[in-house]
DNA sequence: TTTT
DNA sequence: TTTT
């Protein structure tokens, strides 16, 4: 059982191509750099302003495969995971700690991910996908507006 | 592939116990009504302003258990879920529309449910365990401030 | 003080233009249908199937200005908000509940909101603009991968 | 206007107490350990597994204030916030990058934050409060489950 | 119907 | 009603 909930969602641009490699068991590791921009009215000065975070994605195994093949540089895209911080050496030998967002569900947002859908999934969705137990109920089969509902 | 998010975060308190029912083929199916309260400071008035917000939850198959086991009237709860609106006909014939959070994670918030984890599981979660190809990654081993990052 | 999370988060598509009306004060709502699509491999039939879940959105003041101005039918946008059940009466007389998403952010994610900056703000969003009191911090100045920091 | 979503939400528990500084023009800056666990089955051994990741949370001004007077060791909290790198330099004239959760909103989640709501705002929260706009809307006045709604 |  |  999980104690604690570790999310994030984000949705921003890749800086660069995607990276994969292969880890020794053939499972794929596609490392992802995405920028999500702020931009705001300076109160003070009446002046734009606009900041940029870049983000480390790291994406295994299926979701990878599909990251590295149909994202690039540039690509917009809405990323959920979760927060993990590596603790690594640097060259003069001393600790350094990386933060970076483990993905488990990833969309393309830009239109040029359309075969995504081919290969079965666009990431660890599965338990997304409606439950057999709820295939009685049915969806609104109307999406217009209902004059009926006063607003 | 999935084409949009449809995602829900809740946390609130149960109005009543939850319901649980079997369909058919013995799977659980759980009724969860949850509150979520705003309040705020009118800047009008300055008077202390309160609303309620009334939820209804379905949890199903394993969740569904553990939430008929552990969650009672007044429990506080995590809920992550989707949004679903199903049909159904009122009385007099006509159509109605209710819309409810399909849960797909819970988590109990308030240390009644200190069994939970025993049974296996507290939600559709097992794609957030960390992945293999992740294992050689160490989490931080030390919870306190870091005299060497200057804030 | 919020006792309880009462979020929703969606992205999808607009199925009509959207509906904007103006309070006896002024005040601009606007109404919002939108699809979120979910598609999956049936395990059992080894078939694809999709489901389509329609929700309601409402937009006020500011926000209900963009979205009115910028969104059509068709558009992908991005919703954040929370849940609100609002009781009307039917034609009949008996009591209905809708539930609706009422938005405090919402992003264009189809390039046709180029102009949307201009006004000054694309949602309630300023709480997110960085604070006086974090101007001292800088962004990492280089999205590319780092040679330093082994995967 | 912002491109870009940059979202975090947390349910952790402080590894140590808050720490709260004071910024020349006397804004509160509070900084919190936060941890989040994991555990899981393992599918291979099928021993109980566990994972802990920590998080660096930093909140501002009003924020700060309450972090810093309600928040104690131990207390589990609810934090919602975005993603920001900094860059820093070490003590080798190396650069170094940390990874923080900056807050925008936080709740209590153990009890012991009774008279948090007394100051005025568990923080910036402001535009989640039900704007006047919607004030002719009413909650749903019935909490229990409606017969009339088959399951 | 909950909760603080 | 949308979208891929």
């Amino acid at each position: 059982m999980a104690r604690g909930i570790n999310k994030v969602i984000l949705i921003g641009n890749l800086g660069v191509d995607p990276e994969t490699r292969y880890s020794p068991n053939g499972a794929a590791v596609t490392n992802i750099r995405l920028a999500t921009t702020e931009s705001w009215r300076d109160k003070q000065s009446g002046e734009q302003q606009e900041k940029t975070e870049w983000h480390r994605v790291v994406c295994f195994g299926k979701l990878a495969e599909i990251a590295g093949e149909y994202l690039r540089k540039g690509s917009k895209v809405y990323i959920e995971g979760r927060l993990q911080t590596r603790k690594w050496q640097g060259q003069d030998g001393q600790d350094r700690y990386t933060t970076e967002i483990v993905a488990n569900d990833m969309q393309m947002l830009d239109g040029r991910g359309e075969g995504m859908g081919g290969g079965g999934g666009g990431g660890n969705r599965s338990q997304n996908a409606p439950k057999k137990d709820q295939s009685e109920t049915a969806p609104m089969d109307d999406g217009g507006f209902d004059d009926d509902i006063p607003f």
